[in-house]
RNA sequence: GCCGGUGUAGCUCAGUUGGCCAGAGCAGCUGAUUUGUAAUCAGCUGGUCGGGGGUUCGAAUCCCUCCACCGGCUCCA
């Protein structure tokens, strides 16, 4: 007999190869027809693993991440199942299970896979999966599975275990289909109730541009039909609320071909937004003691080669640009840094002049790849909110947290509450990518470290995602659907002030290097105002929003009133217009719902008589009626609240 | 940059297997209406069917090519 301990550390005996899922049973049926695989110890097990020792045991369901994990890593096989019937001689490299479901990178030997492809392996997935094909692992040795998959002509999987060191090998099979795969996986292919294959797409063989592309299929599978409706009403919404959309929608911002793709072109009300979301960070930069600076937006190409920046991205920059007659070269500046340390050099500096904070709303151009534009969250023209602090050595960790207040302050007045804090260090074994000793690399990776430690953050260590010439902390959020993007960052940099020969003179009269932070709270202000939109679905903060009210008058006969109220309200530092269209009321506040406009006023005979105004809040109705006096103090106030420092 | 998809009016979309002058709704303009909490009515304007090339008696429709956009991959100072 074994003894199973239980999460709640209750321990129970059985006899020894007993399952997870016969354990399941003796608990309850009901248990049992819902796990998808279990935790032995520290690792994750399928469910009918045989347990032959003393272990602690915990059972995974759908309501698990690992059990969701389970049943769509066996998607992948279902699908790859699916596909080796319908397809046969296509050959599998990879297929894990994802965030949201799961993919499998093939290669289907130049056949070009069209949407109703993917209807037919749905169907086939459904069919397969009703037969309930269990999931049978096998340990094999590496002569074994290479003889298996030699046989299969499977480069792929050869490749992988050619690559395996560990010794031991598993293969899982389930129906006619074997894979390479540590598994776990669910008991067996009955609970995948709905499927959904999501899109196809390319993916390089090993994440490497230069090596063969596979065709990459992602899907996502439920153990209910309705869980499927449900996840794809989910993915419908969130669509409404992409920056694109709502950008266009919204008169926000637009983009033109004849100025080129990447390009944006800020239109009046995006305009008034972005100058907002500017004013008050440089309301809060003037607090933490930074001073604003202007600098051009093109540099002389011998600037970057300082820098570094010119060796580094010179051939996938915007070509430079040569003067017609000195035959110099200036670059569209990439980044605002070396401008900056000019700024630090244009006199001498001493330890008392440090900190020195610079702060510049600096307009950078980089020459993204075509495939890689998206909306404003990437483009090759945008506005970094940048600052660099010229500091002491000593003084790096208490800078370096003051900026992280000046984040999280942003962030908590923006109600960004779903973010994280990613420290992005060195790739450990590919250290020819970066500049820089390896000893101040370590002093900044730990500064990082140190200060998101003592400011008790939760925070991922990413390796490979630092700079080139130096690690970050870089503050992420979420798009619409999920998609990853960074925000803020804060990176430390020993670098260029050696470059740039930076120096300040100490107490003790000698001179010194300083230590460089670079750091923008939005990140751009392009990509800030992006996910901003898909965070509120353009339902913008009070304070923030381009028009905060707008004056339906019922009809023209009141239209006086309205710009007497519109005045009273201008009086009051409120913004707003009127409608002045003969239009119904009906129309006029259906079209000010849809620009998501905070405050509609409605004014007719019985304001005009009563002298006040009727208020109709955006998305939750009618709120009365108010004297305009006592309204713009209510605007007020809610403006004032927000922006408390 | 790579793989796949898409491209018809400012926006959202129709347009049968290639065949009369390319359609609708919304928006815009003009007029009527003077309106009470999410779409008043009528008329009009508006498109080199993404650009270029080709096949054909004839192309929005078929082929080639370029561009842009969408979903990924790679990249991201």
């Amino acid at each position: 007999m074994i003894n199973i301990t239980f999460p709640d550390n209750s321990v129970r005996q059985y006899s020894e190869g007993v399952t997870a899922l016969e354990v399941a049973r003796s608990i309850s049926e009901g248990l049992a027809r819902n796990v998808l695989a279990a935790k032995v110890n520290d690792q994750v097990w399928d469910a009918t693993r045989p347990i032959n020792n003393d272990v602690n045991l915990r059972l995974f369901t759908w309501d698990n991440t690992e059990g969701k994990a389970a049943m769509w890593h066996s998607s992948a096989h279902l699908m790859a199942e699916a596909i080796e019937i319908l397809f046969p001689g296509v050959k599998f490299g990879i297929g894990p299970d994802i965030e949201n479901g799961f993919y499998y990178d093939m290669d289907f030997g130049g056949y070009a896979l069209v949407p109703e492809d993917l209807v037919k392996i749905e169907n086939k997935m459904l069919e397969l999966a009703r037969q309930k094909q269990q999931f049978i692992r096998k340990d094999v040795t590496k002569a074994d599975a290479t003889a298996f998959f030699t046989e299969k002509k499977d480069e792929y999987k050869l490749e992988l275990i050619n690559d395996l060191t560990d010794g031991t090998i598993t293969l899982y099979e389930s129906g006619v289909f074997v894979d390479l795969c540590r598994g776990p996986h669910i008991p067996d292919t009955s609970f995948i109730k709905a499927v959904k294959l999501l899109n196809i797409a390319g993916a390089y063989w090993r994440g490497d541009e230069k090596r063969k592309q596979l065709t990459r299929i992602y899907g996502i599978t439920f153990p209910k039909q309705k869980d499927l409706a449900d996840y794809l009403v989910l993915l419908e919404e969130a669509k409404k609320r992409d920056h694109r959309k709502l950008g266009k929608e919204l008169e926000l911002f637009a983009f033109s071909q004849n100025v080129g793709s990447g390009l944006p072109l800020w239109l009046p009300k995006g305009t008034d937004l972005r100058g907002r979301l500017e004013t008050f960070l440089r309301e809060v930069q003037k607090k933490a003691g930074y001073l604003q600076v202007i600098t051009p937006h093109i540099g002389n190409v011998e600037l970057y080669k300082t820098s570094g920046h010119f060796q580094k991205y010179g051939k996938d920059s915007f070509q430079p640009i040569d003067t017609p007659v000195e035959g110099e070269q200036f670059m569209l500046k990439p980044m605002n840094c070396p401008h900056h340390c000019e700024i630090y050099k244009v006199k001498p500096r001493s330890y008392k002049d440090l900190p020195l904070r610079l702060a510049e709303f600096g307009t950078v151009y980089r020459y993204e790849q075509s495939g890689e534009l998206h909306g404003l969250t990437r483009v090759r023209c945008f506005t970094q909110d940048d600052a660099h602090i010229f500091c002491r050595p000593d003084q790096i960790k208490q800078e370096f947290i003051a900026v992280i207040d000046i984040v999280l302050h942003i962030f908590k007045t923006l109600n960004f509450t779903d973010f994280t804090a990613q420290i992005s260090l060195r790739d450990q074994n590919n250290r020819e990518k970066y500049i820089g000793s390896d000893e101040n690399w370590e002093k900044a990776e730990n500064a990082i470290i140190e200060a998101t430690k003592e400011k008790g953050m939760n925070t991922t260590i990413e390796y490979g995602e630092a700079a080139f010439y130096g690690p970050k902390l870089d503050f992420m959020v979420r798009d619409a659907i999920g998609r990853k993007w960074q925000l803020g960052t804060i990176q430390v940099d020993y670098n260029l002030p050696e470059r740039f020969e930076l120096e300040y003179v100490g107490s003790d009269n000698q001179r010194h290097r300083p230590v460089m932070i670079h750091r923008a709270p939005f990140g751009s202000m392009e990509r800030f105002v992006a996910v901003l939109i898909e965070h509120t679905g353009g339902k913008f903060p009070l304070w923030l929003t381009p028009e905060q009210v707008i004056i339906l008058p019922i009809s023209e006969k009141f239209h006086d009133y309205a710009k007497n109220v519109l005045n009273l309200l201008n009086n009051s530092d409120i913004r707003g217009s009127i409608d002045e269209r003969s239009e119904k009321i009906g129309k006029k506040i259906r079209d000010a719902e849809l620009q998501r406009i905070p405050y509609l006023l409605i004014v007719g005979e019985k304001e005009v008589t009563e002298g006040n105004i009727s208020v109709r809040k955006q998305g939750s109705g009618d709120m009365g009626s108010f004297e305009v006096e006592a309204f713009a103090n209510l605007i007020n106030d809610e403006v004032k609240k927000s922006l408390e420092y």
